[in-house]
DNA sequence: TATTGTTATACTCTATAACTATA
DNA sequence: TATAGTTATAGAGTATAACAATA
């Protein structure tokens, strides 16, 4: 039926074809960037730890507990962002690998310990190489003062303002 | 077991306490700092969004529709990165909730076009209010000169070089 | 009574394979 | 033969409720 609704129609899909995508409004967005930036780094992230047998979260624990031995789940589930049936389910999994190891707090016997084994040590930071290495990657089109910068701005959004000052 | 070592342990449990958390190398990698960043923001951007029953990736392809009438699932797949199956299963909750109309691309029929309707328009433009007002608050701690230089470092890391001077 | 951690389970999100129709 | 989109389904990730042990 060539109406001449239907040949607007027909201009209107050929116009939209032609012209690059507009996403003005999302790109305002800090949360929007936040995550494309996410996801344009960390797939390749994912790929390298796989090799590992590792997940991101599970670098995130390793490395914690490495700079932090002997911190209980309660603060590293709140670190995180990892609810505690889900942590829980996640040491076990690190502690059969022996790569941690639970201990009960003896100041507290409703809590745990963690602490990384030597394997789980050694582990670690192969796996804090290589995060170093494609963090390098990921973020070479930055000038060494520009990422400078980046951390310093996305850790005044997240960090509460008194660390945002400490860090970094 | 009063032994040296368990008297050891009590004390680097104690001193484990007693200390900030350390998270030097996850602070120092962007990526980390971008998910910290996105899950400071997003959770009460959810919550409002909730009130319009639309989820925030609901809301990605109002806006994108919004501002690019008439492109295909095609495109507007790859911009949001949701694969087709996913997709098709959004816009099919979207088209039953009169917010969005598929249409048969008349110059290739194997694809469709999506257009917002006129309740999809309100719709949209009520979810943008709401996220520009979040926006400010989110990012408060930020002055106007930081939120730019933010948004232009973000992006310098996920857009193409060509597109990264163009916008903002 | 409140807290730490666990188990079990449900829910959401994402990924994959096979299919239809168009090109 | 290749592409756009759909259906069905599987898998991973996340959230919730009920419980045991300890405080």
């Amino acid at each position: 039926m060539p109406t001449k609704k239907h040949a607007q129609f027909i201009t209107a899909v050929q116009e939209a074809a032609d012209q690059p995508l507009n996403q003005d409004v999302l790109l305002s967005l800090v949360g929007y960037n936040c995550r494309r930036s996410y996801l344009k780094i960390i797939p390749p992230f994912e790929k390298r730890l796989n090799k590992f047998d590792l997940r991101v979260v599970d670098f995130s624990v390793l490395s914690l507990l490495k700079a932090n031995p002997n911190i209980t789940q309660k603060r590293l589930s709140k670190a995180i962002s990892v609810s505690p049936p889900n942590l829980a389910n996640l040491l076990d999994r690190l502690e059969e690998r022996g790569l941690i190891l639970r201990q009960r707090n003896p100041l507290d016997k409703r809590s745990q310990t963690l602490l990384l084994t030597p394997e789980g040590m050694r582990m670690c930071a192969k796996a804090e190489t290589t995060a170093i290495d494609l963090e390098t990657e990921a973020t070479a089109m930055l000038s060494a003062p520009e990422r400078e910068q980046l951390l310093r701005l996305l850790q005044k959004v997240f960090l509460p303002a008194d660390d945002a000052e400490q860090a970094g």
